[in-house]
RNA sequence: GGGCGGUUAGCUCAGUUGGCUAGAGCGCCUGCCUUACAAGCAGGAUGUCACAGGUUCAAGUCCUGUACUGCCCACCA
């Protein structure tokens, strides 16, 4: 990077060269002020800690592309930003990958391993994985601030759920109960009711006769799953049923059993659905157990914590329970008590995490009493302390939390946060602690056995705004950062983890965690399919950053995100089985124009003397320029603010290369090499391209600081003398405070946000040139319809009213420049000469002289007529319409007559040159 | 079953409070290797804005309904 740019753009190199930089300058890093006390100069974000199951994909590379470059936006604008890393111990997802590991090279279980290798196992796994995940995410751009890194499962973490927990047990928040929970009998665990997915699948309704004790007949019953007929304990009835009266009370054989069941009378039951007779299996059914416990029923568990057909299950006893419900209906079926057997589609809730369908299973389970933490929740959302973006997410978010029930937190699990509870072993007292006790508070006995289940990991997730600050200790970092300022997320955890953020934030804290919950786009494949490791369809980001380049992704990731809640990324292998998308060809290509309008300003700020500017011999191009850039800053920096990355982005981008390089960079080339003409056009190019640099950033981080460099060597003192002024520093933060001694930074990262442009926007010249800039269309539109010779020089003139005539020929040189003419000039009294080409524009005609395929010419004119004529019609019928001339706004009625107006003038003019063209003939 | 989206060019998508002839990138067509850039330059073609009603002077935009489609939530045997 010391020679000049290279002349072809190599993501990788520049990548390389750009960590290097922000590396040895440590700016990632940052510190609360010495002072102390939350004040409005912090900006924090916490990372959604990956889990460290596997590799990040598209959606992760989204994600924290997002959160980058909102960090670096607030970090060049000053603000003492945080952005906090890490990775989450996800529970089961990681135990069970782990012991899939072992079962595949081993055949062990874990079992045979026991409960302190097989952590051990895992804690291996993670730091190889774990550590991965954290080089992805820096070949990504993330500047976090990797000196923080945490873990959910570190020691910081750890200390903050012991307090959490006893705090929440003390105040009766926490409590164990026997409930029927959903049991994963392949993991062996319950599992949270969002852990479970429902899945449609095919099954079968079977109609089950289960005979009347006095022998008086038998009612039908229908069921899915009829193995847990072995658990039935009564069979019910709606009272409304005409049956009912006559059966309530009476026994029943239930069948392979021998067990005598009664029928009893619920209103839960549904007239008209099924046979109008519910088995009641109050231990494996969520609301049989409800029915249970308002009939006072016995509750038979009839399956094994692997999900095998216990001792209660008679000769069943030790089937898998898919293996039972087989026997069972074959010999249902020779005992002639099934009555059909129908093909039903239904609802089966299958583990998030093993696949296995999910058994209702009742055993002893911690829990935490929601209520009053959701209450809150829902307070802070709805009174605007958190706010969604888009907006129409809150209402997700409010709809769980009101119909929230208790939360499962215990796991039988070995990975993941021991509860911190010691049953007593000669009294009944549970004893909790932050450390752990040694003897029991009650009856002091020292015979104390810890709970042997571990929490639910999103009991750590929740508590990670301030967890990861120090909390509970009242830390300066937990005192100047907390609360976060943006949490960005897709939205499929809203509920999972940001609704229990909040939760545990209040709780904790009595402080929101964060104010504003960005939801991005949902990434899909070409298909519209969620990528999942399943499926195969994920995407490695690294794949695409070594095609493209990171920038190139960060930039096509931008750009796709607007308000639309997925984003199709439809992608092919090439030939060495990466995978590729054309989706990212928009961010080469950018990276590229960047790469190369750069080399060019390079080339041409050889020289460049500050103190030769003169602001007084600014070229209308330099403040046309100066004007686009000032807008497209205000515009840039207000989106940002509120959550719009594609539109921004698309600013820039249409600034970039639609302005500064399409018509700008072109514009000035004669006068840079023009020794006495040079001053302003180079300062201005340098000051140009030095704040563009800095608007990009946040978005394409790696090239940008390449070239931010590069540009130091070439123009290390640079600005607009007499204009702008060197901007100071606005921070507390000691980083910044190394910002800009004078109109430079000495990283780009750290560089200034770009403000205080008003001055420069100007919009008499930017009409001025968007008028030269129609004229010059107007000659190349008709250059090309007669295929011209690029190279060849033409003349070309334009009949046009006083003042455009003016602007037209005070700027003749500039369309001279970009038509590629030898002479322009214009006037209200020019005549269109002989064997010209002619257009119009508003009230101009504009000639291209030497042409004269008279064919050609009528049936370009023949089209712009036709356009024109339809502008016509549509306006004549809106100013006939009595209505609209009442009823809108009186400028919108004015604007159509002088549209009109104008538009009958260009038919007019475009009718005679038609005319005079078919006279010719 | 409830809720939230989507349907705009061949493809992937923008389109803020209703208001000039509905846009971008890719692809396509024509002409250019013009000393920053062929990953480029100049120009061009392409739309019943899903469908049907309604409100309005005016609807891609607001309302109602329909169709298809995606996601989230949900204990129906």
């Amino acid at each position: 990077m010391t020679e000049e740019l290279s002349k072809v753009y190599e993501p990788k190199e520049i990548e390389r060269f750009a960590e290097k930089i922000w590396e040895s300058g440590n700016y990632f890093h940052t510190e609360p002020p010495a002072k102390g006390g939350r004040n409005s100069t912090a900006y924090t974000i916490v990372i959604p800690p990956p889990n460290v199951t596997g590799a990040l994909h598209m959606g992760h590379a989204i994600d924290n592309t997002l959160q980058d470059v909102l960090i670096r936006f607030k970090r060049m604008q000053g603000f003492n930003t945080l952005w906090m890393p890490g990775t989450d111990h996800a529970g089961i997802a990681t135990q069970s990958v782990v012991e899939k590991n072992l079962k595949a090279k081993t055949g062990k279980t874990r079992h045979d391993v026991g409960r302190e290798k097989l952590v051990e196992m895992i804690w291996e796994w993670k730091e190889q994985y774990g550590n991965r995940i954290l080089g992805q995410l820096k070949r990504i751009g993330a500047s976090c601030d990797w000196q923080r890194t945490r873990f959910t499962l570190d020691q910081m973490c750890a200390k903050a759920v012991r307090h959490t927990f006893v705090n929440l047990f003390k105040k009766g928040l926490i409590y164990r109960g026997k409930r029927l929970v959903n049991w994963d009998s392949v993991l062996q665990t319950a599992v949270a009711d969002d852990e479970v997915v429902h899945k449609t699948i095919k099954g079968n309704f079977w109609y089950i006769k289960y005979p009347l004790d006095d022998g008086s007949g038998f009612v039908t019953i229908a069921t899915t799953r009829p193995e847990t007929m072995l658990g039935d304990t009564a069979v019910a009835v709606n009272p409304k049923d005409k049956r009912a009266k006559s059966l309530i009370g009476k026994r029943l054989q239930l069948p392979l059993t021998g067990r005598v069941i009664s029928i009893i009378g619920d209103d839960y039951v549904k007239l008209g659905e099924g046979t109008g007779f519910l088995k009641v299996t109050p231990a494996h059914d969520p609301n049989d157990y409800e029915i249970g416990l308002r009939h006072k029923l016995e509750m038979i568990n009839i399956l094994t914590p692997d999900g095998k057909i216990n001792e209660n299950g008679g000769k069943f006893a030790g089937m898998d329970r898919y293996a039972a419900r087989k026997a069972i209906v074959a010999e249902l079926e020779s005992l002639g008590l099934i009555e059909k057997i129908e093909p039903r589609e239904h609802e089966v809730g299958h583990s998030d995490r093993s696949g296995d369908i999910i058994e209702p299973y009742l055993s002893d389970q911690w829990f935490v009493k929601v209520g009053p933490l959701a209450k809150n929740a829902i307070e802070a959302v709805e009174s605007g302390k958190v706010k969604f973006h888009p907006e129409r997410y809150g209402k997700s978010y409010l709809d769980w939390l009101y119909g929230i029930r208790d939360w499962c937190i215990s796991r039988q699990l070995w990975w993941g946060h021991r509860i911190p509870i010691w049953y007593c072993g000669n009294c009944e007292h549970i004893n909790t602690g932050i450390d752990d006790p040694t003897e029991c508070e009650k009856c002091k006995s020292k015979d104390l056995k810890q709970d042997p289940d571990v929490l639910d990991t999103w009991f750590s997730s929740a508590l990670w705004p301030h967890s990861t600050l120090g909390w509970p200790e009242q830390t300066e970092e937990l005192k100047f950062y907390y609360p976060t300022n943006t949490l960005v997320t897709a939205r499929d955890i809203i509920t999972l983890w940001v609704s229990r953020m909040v939760m545990m934030g209040l709780e904790n804290m009595g402080q929101v965690p964060f104010s504003d919950v960005f939801i991005h786009p949902t990434i899909l494949d070409g298909n519209g399919e969620r990528m999942s490791k399943s499926k195969g369809n994920g995407i490695d980001p690294l794949d695409i950053i070594d095609t493209y380049g990171a920038d190139a992704m960060r930039f096509s990731l931008c750009q796709m995100t607007t308000e639309s809640q997925d984003l199709k990324l439809p992608v092919t292998k090439d030939e060495h089985g990466k995978n590729i998308s054309e989706k990212f060809d928009i961010g080469r290509n950018f990276c590229n124009k960047v790469w190369n309008a750069s080399r060019f300003s390079m080339m041409n700020l050889e020289g460049l003397n500050y103190d030769a500017f003169d602001a007084a011999k600014l070229h209308i191009t330099d403040k046309w320029i100066l004007s686009r850039l000032a807008q497209t800053v205000n515009e840039v920096t207000t989106k940002l603010d509120s959550f719009e990355v594609s539109e921004p982005l698309m600013a820039i981008y249409r600034f970039f290369w639609n302005d500064l390089c399409d018509w700008y960079v072109e514009w000035i080339k004669p006068r840079i090499k023009d020794a006495s003409q040079k001053d302003a056009p180079q300062n201005v190019l340098a000051f140009v391209l030095d704040y563009t640099l800095r608007m990009l950033h946040p978005f394409i981080p790696f090239i940008t600081e390449g070239i931010y460099q590069k540009l130091n060597e070439v123009a290390p003192k640079r600005g607009l003398k007499g204009i702008t002024n060197n901007q100071g520093t606005n921070s507390n933060n000691e980083i910044t405070k190394k910002q800009e001694t004078n109109s430079n930074a000495e990283a780009l990262i750290i560089a200034q946000w770009p403000k205080g442009l008003d001055k420069f926007i100007d919009a008499k010249t930017e009409s001025e040139i968007t008028t030269v800039q129609e004229t010059v269309r107007a000659i190349r539109e008709i250059r090309n319809k007669y295929t011209v010779a690029p190279s060849k020089k033409l003349a070309a003139s334009a009949n046009a009213p006083a003042d455009t005539a003016k602007i037209l020929n005070d700027n003749a040189d500039l369309i001279c420049d970009r038509a590629n003419l030898e002479k322009f000039s214009a006037s209200p009294e020019m005549a269109k000469p002989e064997n010209a080409a002619a257009s119009v524009i508003e009230q101009t005609q504009i000639f291209v002289e030497g042409l004269i395929d008279a064919q050609a010419e009528l049936k370009r004119l023949g089209k712009q007529r036709d356009e024109i004529m339809a502008g016509v019609k549509g306006n004549e019928s809106k100013l006939s319409n009595a209505n609209f001339i009442s009823r809108a706004k009186p400028e919108v009625v004015e604007q159509t007559k002088q549209r009109l107006a104008e538009l009958k003038e260009q038919l007019a003019v475009i009718e005679n040159n038609i005319a005079a063209l078919k006279n010719s003939h």
